[in-house]
RNA sequence: GGGCGCUUAGCUCAGCUGGUUAGAGCACCUCCCUUACAAGGAGGGGGUCGGGGGUUCGAGUCCCUCAGCGCCCACCA
């Protein structure tokens, strides 16, 4: 027993964090076995730059139920790992050196980014930002582990991953050979939304809709073979030489006479037809739109559903190309014409132009009407999506297939959900989805898609017949591996290969992190002992995208959901309860507040948080688990260290029975409480119980604690003491971490982390005998006892000549049985009681009674 | 347009399957240096549980409805 005299919070986490390392405290034991192991699919963080309150949020919530299991003698597989391929990167990179990836460029062997980014990006070569990329997320994720590992997370730093890596290069590529082998992957030459800045295809998951300013513009189309002119409503005029058709809906009496005609565009006067779909809406605009190729997604659905030919004007800049389309058998003779007018404009300032035009020839009708409507864009992106029509790989997901997707939103059904409401959102998704996931990105850093096309004698690439790299030889990088049967000289020249160009998206990899830690293919002993996982926990922006995904993923190559459960938490809001987003300036970041407050406060701030339920920083929350943390400090040092080690006996006292009692009834309430993974009620109801413990209990025995070793009750009062105290340290030893191993190392071998959670057995002899109206009586009569000095204006140490009790008899009984140590605890010199209704109590001072 | 969640003290929130006078912390007020704890302790004031209906012996808790806030989804010319 070594008990400070003096216990301080200051530098726990500089005391225990390395110990908890040389001591491997949270190692993984790898010869356990599926049914004793615990196994979290932890989220790897996006490395791009900082963690904020949201993720120390998060993950502290599920560190507290990872400890928890612990305790229960489960052996934790929880690795960390770290996001660090894809966009997120190449952007920060962009920003961090002022670089840009060219990837025409050859490698310049004495290039050395600028010591500050300068005004105008440096273009480098692919493999010169490929590497700035590795070097920079190397230096991030150092940090990310610094502040994790200062929140007292209790994963095991052996086993990280980086999504980068080569093991998720290795399970991404096999992964994918796999699925195309199976048909579950495939390209296409398909429209596809496209960010003009980044330069890549994006997918459904990654949009945003976005409120924008536009404007309707009202077009005159001349009606044909004597037709009257048709006026339509469009927001993208600009778009005007890529209209293929008009469309109205089938029962609209506006047009049903005109389906099957043509009229002539306005300005190229190009012959395009009258069509009907059903998707068209007659409360829109005119009732009548132009379908363009593409302008929107429904334009997708029309020209595909219609049959309607491609007349392709956006280049993948997002400028209007330089050639004209293809404007079919019948134009009018300044089609072209018309168009260089607008060739090489961007949309906005093709718009202007093209507005221009409409209103010099007279088929502008009226003053364009302004609008806010909403836009997509790329999550990440600052300008709109476009479609282009380009070569992309595709992972069947659902999205064309109403029996897998029927499929999925069983998979959803199968996965246990906290909170159970979460699931509405997955299946809202996985109900809506309209295209199979678009894997490709026409980027960089990150995992290549594995496969060649041979070319032909004329130097065509035959994209239907991918040459494909042998299991055994992945990772490969396509740009610079040769396919087997060619030789490298062979590249680029005609019957010989090429490399595809494009890399996957991170969802792609990230959709593999059950696979890529518990070792698929790479260690099938690991593998066989840790998937499918127990856990998923994650925010709820990325149920479409993260845990969707995964499901996929695992229901194609394992035939199983990839976890158990799924814990969804909810949102960080700012102080005042706005959601905390970079552009609004209210990122609250965690360090600062770690080194205020400490681990444990931010971890109690976090833990009070209910599953699923958005919460705002709170700086008050967190001085409340401070104060938490110093209590038990001090009331640990007051039961071993005041006390000390005075000898112990049978627990006889009907209070410390009924103490028990209460403890025995917490213990269970905070056992099940976790079971559902709702580690907020465990604290609450520890909480709870630990302040009377501290308020009543042990004012109540306090004098009887002093006793001499002779005295049973002093036995027994120390023996609940000391019982009670080890009990309560391990119930919020998931929470504060740091307090709770110091107070434990004042008496006990080995880690508190490491220690059983308390069970019902441990308590259940001493607890079973205990009344609980006992410590309830003798609570309350002491609280009017109190009472009385506080209104008085007395100290708490003053006497109390009498003290009258009126209550039932049955609460009588139970205060009897206490009644020595209410006496003691409020220095009351005589305590009677009378028969009565309802608690009533009369206390005559000493001084102040007269 | 469809869906989910939230609305309880000035603030941040608990109140699980309906049951004694609705709880906690912060803030506020009063008092107490009591030998575990003054970055403390003891006590106090403060709420028609968003509005309106209904079920029930009994509703913050269940049902209906309305309103506000937040979020998710949607083929948004």
């Amino acid at each position: 027993m070594s008990v400070p005299e003096k216990p301080t919070l200051d530098g726990l986490e500089q005391k225990w964090g390395p110990q908890w390392e040389a001591e491997r405290t949270y190692a993984f034991d790898r010869t356990k076995t599926r049914d004793e192991i615990f196994a979290i699919d932890t989220p790897p963080p996006t490395v791009s730059g900082s963690l904020h309150m949201g993720s120390v949020f998060g993950y502290a919530q599920t560190d507290t139920i990872a400890r928890q299991r612990r305790m229960l003698g489960l052996e934790l597989f929880y690795p960390m790992g770290w996001d660090d391929n894809g966009l997120a990167t190449e952007r920060r990179v962009q920003n961090y050196f002022g670089v840009r990836c060219d990837p025409s460029l050859q490698v310049d062997p004495h290039f050395a980014p600028p010591d500050k980014p300068g005004d105008r990006e440096i273009p480098i070569a692919r493999q010169s930002f490929v590497d700035l990329c590795e070097q920079l997320v190397v230096e991030d994720e150092k940090k990310f582990e610094e502040l994790w590992r200062m929140l007292g997370l209790s994963v095991d730093w052996s086993m990280t991953y980086t999504t980068v890596g080569e093991r998720s290069r290795r399970a991404s590529q096999r992964a994918f050979l796999r699925m195309l082998d199976r048909g579950e992957a495939y390209s296409a030459e398909a429209p596809t939304l496209w960010d003009v800045d980044d330069r890549t295809a994006v997918a459904q998951a990654e949009l945003e809709d976005r409120e924008m300013p536009g404007a309707y513009h009202a077009l005159t189309f001349h009606g044909v073979e004597g037709g009257a002119d048709i006026v339509i409503e469009t927001t993208r005029p600009e778009l005007l030489p890529a209209c293929v058709a008009l469309v109205a809906h089938p029962e609209d009496e506006r047009f049903r006479d005109r389906f099957g005609g043509f009229v002539r565009t306005p300005l190229f006067g190009v012959k395009v037809p009258i069509l009907a779909h059903s998707l068209a809406d007659p409360e829109k605009g005119s009732g009548i739109a132009m379908i363009c190729t593409f302008g929107d997604t429904s334009d997708v659905v029309w020209w595909r559903e219609l049959q309607l030919p491609l007349r392709n004007v956006l280049g993948r800049d997002g400028r209007m190309i330089s050639a004209a389309p293809e404007w079919g058998d019948d134009a009018g003779p300044h089609a072209s014409e018309q168009y260089a007018e607008l060739a090489g404009k961007n949309a906005k300032q093709a718009q202007k132009r093209i507005v221009e035009l409409l209103t010099e020839s007279g088929e502008l009708v009226g003053e364009p009407k302004a609008i806010t409507h909403p836009v997509k864009f790329y999550e990440r992106g600052s300008r709109p999506l476009e479609i282009v029509t380009s070569r992309q790989w595709y992972f069947r997901n659902g999205g064309r297939d109403a029996d897998l997707r029927a499929t999925f939103l069983a998979r959803g059904a199968e996965l246990a959900w906290h909170p159970a409401h979460m699931r509405q959102r997955y299946d809202s998704w996985v109900g809506g989805l309209n295209t199979d996931w678009l894997v490709s990105r026409q980027r960089f850093f990150g995992v290549p898609i594995p496969v060649w096309y041979p070319l032909d004698a004329a130097g065509e690439p035959q994209w239907n017949a991918p040459l494909l790299p042998s299991e055994a030889i992945l990772p490969i990088d396509p740009a610079s591996d040769v396919p087997d049967g060619f030789s490298a000289d062979q590249r680029g020249a005609p019957s010989g290969f090429i490399a595809d160009p494009d890399v996957m998206d991170t969802w792609a990899t990230s959709s593999l992190t059950p696979q890529i830690a518990t070792g698929w293919g790479d260690d099938d002993d690991l593998f066989a002992r840790t998937f499918p996982m127990d856990l998923r926990p994650q925010g709820p922006e990325i149920i479409r995208t993260w845990l969707f995904d995964t499901i996929v993923r695992a229901h194609f190559e394992h035939g199983t959901l990839p976890w158990r459960d799924t814990a969804i938490n909810g949102w960080v809001l700012d102080p005042d309860r706005k959601k905390m987003s970079k552009s609004k300036g209210n990122v609250v970041t965690p360090m600062p507040l770690l080194e205020k407050h400490g681990s444990d406060a931010i971890r109690y701030w976090a833990a009070s948080g209910r599953p699923g339920t958005d919460t705002a920083v709170d700086e008050g929350q967190m001085k409340v688990g401070r104060r938490l943390a110093i209590k038990l400090l001090n009331v640990s040092k007051f039961v071993l260290g005041v006390l000390g080690e005075g000898p112990t006996g049978a627990i006889s006292s009907p209070l410390d029975q009924s103490m028990l009692h209460a403890l025995d009834q917490t213990v269970t309430e905070c056992t099940d409480a976790f079971a559902v993974y709702d580690y907020a009620r465990a604290l609450e109801r520890a909480e709870r119980f630990f302040w009377d413990f501290c308020d009543d209990y042990v004012e109540l025995v306090k004098f009887r604690a002093y006793g001499k070793p002779e005295d049973p009750g002093a036995c027994s009062a120390r023996a609940a003491l000391t019982l009670a105290l080890s009990v309560l340290q391990r119930l919020f030893a998931p929470f504060l971490v740091y307090v709770t191993d110091e107070v434990w190392s004042w008496w006990q071998e080995g880690s508190i982390h490491r220690a059983p959670w308390p069970n019902s057995g441990e308590l259940s002899a001493d607890a079973a005998a205990g009344d609980p109206l006992v410590f309830r009586t003798a609570a309350a009569v002491l609280t009017v006892i109190r009472r009385a000095k506080s209104d008085a204006k007395v100290s708490m140490r003053a006497e109390v000549v009498s003290v009258v009790v009126t209550d039932t008899p049955v609460r009588l009984a139970a205060l009897d049985a206490g009644v020595g140590d209410v006496r003691n605890a409020g220095v009351v010199a005589e305590l009677t009681t009378e028969a009565g209704a309802e608690l009533a109590v009369v206390v005559t001072l000493a001084a102040a009674s007269t």
